[in-house]
DNA sequence: AAAAAGACATACAGTCTGTATGTAAGAATC
DNA sequence: GATTCTTACATACAGACTGTATGTCTTTTT
């Protein structure tokens, strides 16, 4: 009757099936960990511990501790994605459909821990620029294309775009986080609507 | 020829001399090397060596290494809201009050490595809530008292003036972070006046 | 069935943080 | 103006963590 601490459970299993079971084990160990104390106060040996493996087993899948944190982020930006696509987006007026999207992306990151990982940790560990990167291969730049398009029917005249577009996504990753936090949704979304009302008003 | 390697300088201080420049030695060091590397990057027995001076008196004159990261961040933020209140805003329109008061931020943040100390490293360590906590003493909700002279005035009926001053105030960290790393000011500065504009516009 | 590859587990070296303890130099007290 | 006290450090240490190197066992290939 003895036991071996990590995994005795189903034999007998593929290379792939090992391989993708152990790495949600982790995934998901760290997302929990993270999300609770942040990256910073989570050590590998606690992860490892809560997902079961050993430390041989991180370190076997991802380069460092960085790496398992740009795959969580990968995941949870592929996830809010999904989530923003599915909803069917009827677009009516220019700011309805900004107010659409604001409104899907505040509640896909009001999901768990979600707004933490994207909005705080993520930055801190993986720099804006990545953080960037990833959002441009999963999501994609929405925003922008939506400011293009209201500026090619006339509005926004001689506003440089891009910073225009950068200026709006904080504010949005900023009541994100807020309602995320407890904030008032209601409240935010009002604001946040204001802020666009006023951009796509006069020409 | 012995030598001791920390500190043989002007002997007889006083205690409080002694105190103010190892304090300094190793807020300046420490700015230094965080702003080159970043808090987790920067090491203590990196910082007390460029400081001169030994572990013990880092951790005799601040609780832990996140304490010394507070003291730098306060005294930041202390000198940027001097640089602030030093510019005579000779307001004229509500729309011209903010816009003096953005640009005298970009300008106070576009300083060396500030922007990384008060809206990335800054922010990770302490948190949101300390920070803002920081912004309250030192700086000032400037903003949101703007917003409310402005409400005042008949307009941004029925917004939350909070939430929208909050979610202007992150349009302005980034913008001033964009800017601090070497975006066009120009096209920074016309967003956000763009985005001002609009929420003074009509009633 | 043997060999190769993949998926881990174990052991180790280096570094860092925070604390505990020791010492020397001003300041206070008499 | 000598002693006592306090401040300002310096040194030594314990615990923890990261990344790597090496060993082992299970699939997969041949």
């Amino acid at each position: 009757m003895q036991e071996k601490s990590p995994k005795k459970t189903g034999e007998r299993r593929t290379q792939a099936e090992r391989r993708a079971e152990t790495r949600k084990a982790l995934l998901d160990a760290a997302r929990a960990l993270i999300i609770e104390k942040g990256y910073a106060e989570t050590g590998t040996p606690e992860i490892v511990k809560a997902a079961d493996v050993t430390r041989g087993a991180l370190y076997h899948h991802f380069a460092d501790k960085a790496d398992l944190m740009r795959a969580l982020v990968h995941q949870e930006s592929a996830a809010i994605a999904a989530e923003i696509n599915s909803r069917t987006n009827t677009a009516q007026t220019p700011l309805d459909a900004f107010m659409s999207g604001a409104s899907a992306y505040f509640s896909a990151m009001s999901v768990a821990g979600r707004a933490r990982i994207m909005l705080l940790e993520g930055p801190t560990v993986l720099g804006l620029a990545e953080m960037a990167e990833i959002d441009r291969q999963t999501g994609g730049a929405t925003l922008l294309e939506g400011l293009q398009h209201a500026a090619s029917h006339g509005a926004l005249k001689d506003v440089p775009l891009e910073p225009l577009a950068d200026l709006l996504s904080s504010a949005f990753d900023r009541a994100a986080l807020a309602i995320a936090n407890g904030g008032d949704r209601k409240a935010y979304e009002t604001a946040t609507c204001k802020l666009l009302a006023g951009l796509l008003a006069e020409g």
